[in-house]
Order: C-alpha cells, then structure tokens, then sequence
DNA sequence: ATATTTATTTACCAATTGGTATTTAATTAT
DNA sequence: ATAATTAAATACCAATTGGTAAATAAATAT
C-alpha cells in the first residue's frame, strides 16, 4: 500500500533514511549533541561519513531533524496532554505521562530536550539555545492553557497561569534529571502524585 | 596574620592555587566537564598547561578538586538546612535557598552537581557517575532528616520521607535547569511557594 | 550500448583534543 | 659561587574531532 515510485535516477540508497534518522536520534538523545561524535554515529547507522552528510548535511543539521522526529514523535504527547477537560486533569496527564516516558525502558532515559545540550562548549550553542527555546514553548503551552482554564471558572481567580505552567515545567525537568540518574518509573510516580497535592481541591 | 611560612626551595608558583581553582570550577560549572576544554582553562587560568599539570593532576583530577571544592563552599547551605526546626523549615529554606544561590549573578547559572556531566560521551561517564553520587547522597540527607521528622511526630504517620526528600531534589533539579535557561530568581521563589503548598497544614 | 545520475567507498584534510619532554628561569641550601 | 630544587615556557605528541575530494559502483534514461 505504500506508494513506493522510486523512479530515481541513481544508485538506490542502501539505508533506510528513517530508521538511520531513529539511531541518529537515540545517540544525540543519550550522548547530548556534543557527546555524540561522528565516529559513533556512522558506526551505529552502519554508513560511512559521506554518505551520512549526503542524506542529512552537517552533524548540526542531522541534530535538528533528530530533535524534529523527537519534538512529533515519543514527545508528542504533551500537546495531547492540553486537550484533557480540566487543568487539574492537564497536570496530572502531564506528570504521570512525563514519568511513564522518562523511564521508558524502550529508548534513553530522560528527556532529549533537557539534556541535549545543557551545559557545553561553544560549539553547542546553538543548539543549547534551540533546546531552551523548546522548552520555553512547552511551558507557554501549559500556561496558556491554564489560562484558558482560569476563564472557564475551572481554576480560582487567584491563580497564575504562569507559575503554574512553570511549577510543572520544572517538575518535569527535574523528573529527566532523576531518570536520567536512575530513578525508576514509580518513583516519580509518586513525585507526581505529590506534586499535585497542590491542586485547590486535591489537598490531603 | 596569615602564616607564610613560604621557605619552599625551587622556584615559587607564580599563580595562587585557590584562586585558579576558583576559576577552573567555574569554567566546569558554566561548560560541563567535556564542554570545558583545556585550552580554556590554561586561557582563563592565566598559566599554561605543564603547569597545570604540576599543580592540579589531569582534567579529571581538576574537575574532582573543584567539585570538592564546590561541594564545600557555594553548596555548604544545603547540609545547614537540615538543621532548621521543623521538616516543613527544611523544605522551605532549601527550596528559597535553592531559588537564590542558582540564579546568583555572581556565579554560573544553574548547579554544577546537575549539569556538569549530565548527559556526555564515553569519556565522562566517570565524572557522570560520582555526580549522580552527589545528587543521591544530598537526597538522602533530606530522607533522612524528614524519617527523623516522622520519628519526632513533626511529620504525619502517612507520609514517607523518601518520596518527599525525591520530591524536593526532583524540584531542585528542574530549578537548575530552568536557571541555566534564563528564569530569574523570582520566578524560581514561586515556584517554591507552590510546591510547599503539598505540605500538610499549609494547604491553600 | 552509452551517458547520466546518484550513492558508496577509500583516503585524506586541517583543527582541536588531552597530555608531555625538554629547556629555561627563579628560588633556597650548602 | 655552586648545587639542588622547583616552576614556567616552548615545543612537541598521538589520537580524535568534524568534514571532504576523488574514485568507484549501481541504478535509469536515451
């Protein structure tokens, strides 16, 4: 059913440019950009250096369609996570969510947006900024939300949207930092289920 | 005041070994141990490399000694806090602690115990490992001040001092990486009010 | 069959990485 | 003054970094 008109010209591409673009990712994602060298990158794709700058370009450029496939793929649950009918239902989607992934044993621990570039040389800058910017977004995506929920009466009048989107924002962050040291699945679960003690109305 | 007592027979270091460590760790602090290059830290340091060598070992070796050097200074107050009061003391000064110290303008944005290897190629997993030490170790501080907590009746039976003491360094760990991203220190003190709001009794 | 197009392979590149051997300079002990 | 000791400066090292030029192989269009 796939509509395979490979009418090309040339000689056929030996690798699958999607599965090299999944290995790609899971180096960047558990290395960090700079922590990724060339070297293991080609070795794990199983393609030479030419042939990977062929398909992709540069080691930056390879980044960015990585930290793409991230951004649509494993991660694209947190834009689901805004379509729950309440805030305190976005919270909690977004936390038990976040700590389910982040200890995914199926791919690396942690989140690839957090520590893909967190601290590093100047080479990295660049891309440290992307990660910061994509990070940033997320939080605005919550915190708009919650202010769409303070309209609906669904949050008190004296709660900000803002602090709130960040307290969650920061949970996560700090939950890619704990799984990436170990913490296991339920662990952060129960940070979850703490973290949200501070809904009005969930106290005790 | 201070005894010199200087009768060292070659010739006499030329740079003060403090304050050069001083600048190595905050070179390790902003870049992370593989985003820290040599020649950064012979440029910042003002000396050259054999005698840097001479003076602190290798790269591992500096980084080790400026990490020790860190734990023992600018992050002193997190073993203080565990002497506050009450459990609930604990939680707020190490939060509002946390808040000034990692977006101090006088210092590197962020904590060097979180960001100095978090994620890293093949040559600092090493430094990665006793890092993840660190941040376990000062977790366990806190579980351990709060099971005393429990034990003193300042805490409710229910409540498990790990999950808080996991709860708060998960907290900790989100606040560096949001400083290193730009927060500023108000906004990670919000933060910290609506995370101590989980505390029983201080509900609302 | 041949030309064209595209991919792979091999071999190479300059720059940078962490790390040292060697020489030279500054100090103290004799 | 001279020997011994220690540090600094210069110059170097092999290995690795990201990146490419040139040659070769496999497909399609003519």
């Amino acid at each position: 059913m796939t509509t395979e008109l490979k009418k090309s010209r040339g000689r056929p591409r030996v690798f699958d440019m999607d599965e090299a673009l999944d290995k790609a990712l899971k180096i960047f994602w558990e290395r960090g950009y700079e922590g990724a060298s060339l070297a293991e990158l080609t070795e794990t794709l199983g393609i030479n250096k030419p042939s990977l700058y062929a398909a992709f370009g540069n080691k930056e450029e390879l980044f960015h369609k990585a930290l793409l496939k991230y951004a649509t793929g494993p991660v694209a649950f947190v834009k689901d996570v805004i379509n729950e009918p309440t805030a305190y239902k976005v919270a909690e989607a977004f936390l038990v969510k976040a700590a389910e992934f982040l200890t995914d044993p199926q791919h690396p621990k942690g989140c690839m947006i957090v520590q893909g570039a967190l601290s590093s040389g100047e080479s990295a800058e660049l891309i440290r900024d992307v990660l910061i910017k994509y990070r940033v977004s997320y939080e605005n995506l919550l915190a708009e939300r919650f202010a769409k929920a303070k309209v609906d009466g669904d949050l008190p009048d004296d709660t900000s949207p803002k602090n709130l989107a960040k307290y969650l924002a920061t949970l996560h962050q700090g939950m890619s930092v704990q799984a990436t040291s170990g913490a296991a699945k339920d662990e952060l679960l129960e940070v979850a289920k703490l973290a949200l003690k501070i809904w009005p109305g969930n106290n005790q």
